[in-house]
DNA sequence: GTGGTCTAGACCACG
DNA sequence: GTGGTCTAGACCACG
């Protein structure tokens, strides 16, 4: 008859409903909240429950503080899992080679899924990055370059999740692996072979090839990864 | 010449602190946090700050909130990711297929990393799994099993940035793809099916052959995908 | 095993940065800073933000700012320590005479310290006061001399920090003991008593004789301090 | 309580007005001042102007600013001369010699006023530390009771500026010779030199003795400066 | 002027 | 005792 009561802390309900009026569409990207001590009032909590709360969701990657201007809902997510990744990693006393791993395993049948969904905008944005790499010999630029190269096939294989760890991927090895980019683009005979790779894998993707595509990446993290082990 | 000026908020310096502590290990696994009051003194901060703190701890997956009884460092960090992802999944508007996608990206190389790496408890351990699938029709234990049979791979492989993705993936599929895996093995003919693909990957893992695990593992999804497309 | 937490203000870290470039030379005495709206573009921060910052800069004597005319590097930090002593001074209820103490002090031993380190320059200033004193018995100007023969010792002695407290406790007498130099100089008898004095000291430098110096200036001040007491 | 300020440099009135509060004692020690937002409405300037001005208090050392706090009127000035005696130094680029000569100047003749005035407490708590010196070899603890020993001297001065100025010298020291104190004491012959020679001090300063505390402050100085020449 | 950040202190519920 | 919640009030920072 009675039903046991779920103490369900304050800063989770307010959580919980910034979320679903996210989700639903009441807020959306770019968006401003009521200012905290509005939220306190409409949902009748302190505003020190309206802080946790939006501390919560600024961790998750849904809001953005801006001191003095307020509280946003995020233009973008693309960042938003390199933090908890980069959790793991640290906690879990992980090395630097699971990351390369974890890059490993995933751009490669990534590079099918690009090869089948692949569209003229992508396809040309390698083509220039291909290009000026060509033009440079500075390590700083091509390592850059190299990042965007395969940013832009993550992107191209149109899924958010792939995307997003990728995205994480790569800034985890900004972070834990310094000077590796820069490292293998500083020698020249090194950057004539990657030329091919890039080469190669642009071909394969350009011709909706997956089995190519695959095969590419796969002979591509190959010679890198010599680099590392 | 000038560098942009950075603002430290409170709060950011105790989630920084108590990091680096269990980093360096000065907390490890399951202490207890010094009680919240505490903490305010011995940090100079009042307790809202720490409390928000803590807020973001939790949510990060390193710390525990227990009313009444403490503030803990957790325990397993196997599934913080799957907050994060979920997230990404949902405000991004991603579509079940992209997990789906996700999860075939990565096993497939996760097959041949597992096949390099595997240990005999491992092995025994999906051996057991085949067994048990063997021995029942019940389509909520077979659906378990199954999603443990690919946690052991993921496991095999040695990297826990795979696993924690993984187990996120995993979680995600449970939740936003309901009923996925009990629909397919209702079926005693897939049933069947499975049970050859599941032998097929456990020999090439056993054999340490990376291009048939790779294989296997690629027709067991160009199989299982099927049912959702 | 906490550290207590140190919450760091915009404006204090826009003083640290421009201290900074002060300090490894980025920016020089005499550099104009850029324009209040510049600096917090480039700094990220707001003008408010900024104007706080050089307000400290100002009062800690480092920036100099002209109206219409933007901020600068002050070219000479010789009087910067008279307002905070000044401040002292006042704040602590000190008595005029803790004045003549400290400069009574530092004096002595200051002069055993340009006894040793004088060169042919200040030991020609030194003459030159002593002998401008001799011509005139302006009270006024003979005030000012000896104030200039006690400032070349004390610049003899070849330590900036001397040289700076002793120029703020010279400034400290001129405000809070009004006539004080003037005073004792008014009387002929004084004013060879003096002389006598001036001289003794000026040989002991000349001759490089550190206890000469500081006899001879430990009987100049017996002398002088009689008349506040 | 609070006048209204009429025009030019806003802020430099305010400062005026509140420091002038404080010296004729309608503010105190201690004291909390009004809010912001009231001193801005009953000073009728805007709210920027009275944080330019606060923040001048607080570099003069008036003012201590505690977020979410107030403002308060600084319990104690003995630490103000330090920032402004350390900017001189840096911008000088003042040799640490010089920071030791200065206190070599300062602490001989302070010695004798310390010998004329010191009082039963002073001359006890000296004791003390004597005492405490003998019963350890630990470095730091050593340093830290000679840094006391020498405070206490300055303090028996009975001259606050005096007092102000070590202070200031005591800091820079910690500051810009790391280490000094400690690598005098880490010697166990030496530390039987120095327990020597603060005997010496404190029998003279017991005695009233001024001849005999610049003698003896001497000789621990020509032994001590040895270290860093 | 607006809004975020922080503090101090209080009461409640749980263990 | 400890976390959860709340309040009032003040500084900090931005536009």
């Amino acid at each position: 008859m009675f039903k046991p009561i779920k103490s369900t802390k304050v800063y989770e309900q307010v959580v919980e409903q910034i979320k679903g009026m996210i989700m639903d569409g009441t807020l959306k990207k770019g968006d401003k909240l009521p200012a905290e001590r509005d939220l306190a009032e409409q949902l009748q909590v302190s505003r020190a429950s309206i802080r946790e709360a939006i501390r919560v969701l600024e961790v998750i990657g849904l809001v953005e503080s801006r001191q003095g201007g307020g509280n946003f809902i995020r233009e973008s997510f693309e960042n938003s899992l390199f933090e908890p990744l980069s959790m793991v990693f640290m906690l879990e006393k992980s090395k630097p080679q699971e990351i390369l791993e974890l890059r490993r395993i995933m751009e490669i049948e990534t590079a099918a899924l690009a090869a089948r969904k692949i569209n003229d905008k992508d396809l040309e944005a390698i083509r220039e990055i291909i290009e000026e790499m060509k033009k440079t010999d500075d390590e700083i630029i091509n390592a850059a370059l190299d990042k965007e190269f395969h940013y832009r096939i993550a992107h191209a294989s149109g899924n958010v999740l792939v995307l997003n760890i990728l995205n994480a991927v790569s800034i985890l090895i900004d972070e834990f692996i310094k000077g590796a980019r820069e490292m293998i683009v500083s020698n020249e005979e090194n950057r004539h072979r990657l030329a091919e790779q890039h080469e190669e894998i642009y071909i394969a993707l350009k011709n909706h090839n997956q089995k190519g595509a695959i095969d590419a990446m796969k002979k591509h993290f190959d010679f890198v990864d010599k680099y590392y082990y």
